[in-house]
DNA sequence: AAAGTGACGCATT
DNA sequence: TAATGCGCCACTT
């Protein structure tokens, strides 16, 4: 298991519960031009290893093929953190967290 | 080894 | 805000 997901994962375990992140802050830290392996990635994740349901798109919307339980499981395990989702989506600008 | 696949982002409409 | 189209590349088979 060494490559390019390892990384996203690792980074995916350093968002502190309660805030999200965007698969493109994700892609960006990782040097990436691709967001999409970011989450390719994880959807290859289907271990609960990694804190998954804290990484949304760029509008704060949940992926609609989340690969545990849904987007319904990802919106429980959100609110469960103490983040606001409204119609499957969190405000980014309130609950969105970034590496420098 | 070549082809297929894809939790997205951005510009444009 | 939503819908379309294209870019871009690691991983799987």
């Amino acid at each position: 298991m060494t490559g390019l997901f390892e990384q996203i994962y690792a980074k995916v375990r350093e968002i502190p519960a309660g805030k999200v992140t965007t698969y493109g802050e994700i892609a960006r830290v990782l040097g990436l031009k691709d967001v999409r392996k970011v989450g390719y990635a994880l959807h290859a994740n289907k271990d609960g290893a990694t804190p998954c349901h804290r990484v949304v798109n760029r509008e704060g919307k949940l992926a609609a093929n989340f690969a545990i339980d849904g987007v319904e499981e990802q919106r429980r395990r959100l609110e469960s953190e103490g983040v606001a989702v409204d119609d499957d989506r969190v405000e980014l600008s309130q609950f969105g967290w970034r590496w420098s």
